[in-house]
DNA sequence: TTATCATATGAGCAATTATTCATATGTATA
DNA sequence: TATACATATGAATAATTGCTCATATGATAA
């Protein structure tokens, strides 16, 4: 016999206040797009492990495709997302491209995501 | 002609300096696994308004999806994700599940995102 | 108990994605 | 130039995933 049922779940007036938390604090819709479109790219354990491979040194694609044991082309895809994500750059020489970490945010990042795993009990 | 394409790539001697990196300094295949899964929970947008609403106060389901605009079941099923991953923790109260942020990692981590999505030219 | 509200969850579908394969591009060397 | 090496990339495929819908569970009130 459902009526009024538009007034269901806010007995507190917790609603304005909900409201004001997410028009003041909630980033643009494009910045929440970004955020997202940047974690995904830790969101893979083939990206991760050429991230600690970079935390400790620059390599070129095919030491790094054998290093990890994948095909050059696995990993060439990979590096061209983290690219992208300006988490990489590189430079060529000759006829090698050397990738290398683009910023620190990195490490910040996986330190964190590692503290947090180790934490729980 | 292709004979002795076994070598290819490693002119120098950097190939033994990587799998001594690679030994030593990456994690272990659950921890690799573990971290990637933890990342992915941050790779969608849904999940990390969320995590914005929680970063402010304490919220049931309810007001949670009439905040975000969401059905109850998509917002239930994302508190879920965020849970197992230990992002976040609830409380009962009547017939409302109240939900809250689980350590402050979460913020470090969104953080550390924020910056550097924001110091891109 | 019965009815209602609040939340959780399984199944199904559409969209995304990591890898492989084949091939293209770019560089150096013969 | 022609050949080989190093890397990049488009297409195809299998696996994952976010949402919807229907329904189940759990709690409160009549």
């Amino acid at each position: 016999m459902l009526e009024n049922n538009f007034e269901i779940c806010d007995g507190e007036e917790i609603h304005d206040e909900l409201l004001k938390i997410v028009e003041e604090k909630m980033p643009e819709e494009t910045e929440l797009y970004d955020l997202a479109e940047l974690f995904k790219v830790f969101g893979d354990s083939t990206r991760i492990r050429i991230l600690f491979v970079l935390f400790e040194t620059e390599v070129c694609v095919c030491d790094l495709a054998k290093a990890l044991n994948m095909t050059q082309s696995a990993i060439s895809h990979q590096l061209r997302i983290l690219k992208q994500s300006k988490l990489v750059k590189n430079r060529r020489e000759g006829k090698s491209i050397f990738y290398s970490l683009a910023d620190d945010h990195v490490r910040t990042i996986i330190a964190q995501g590692r503290e947090h795993i180790e934490e729980e009990e």
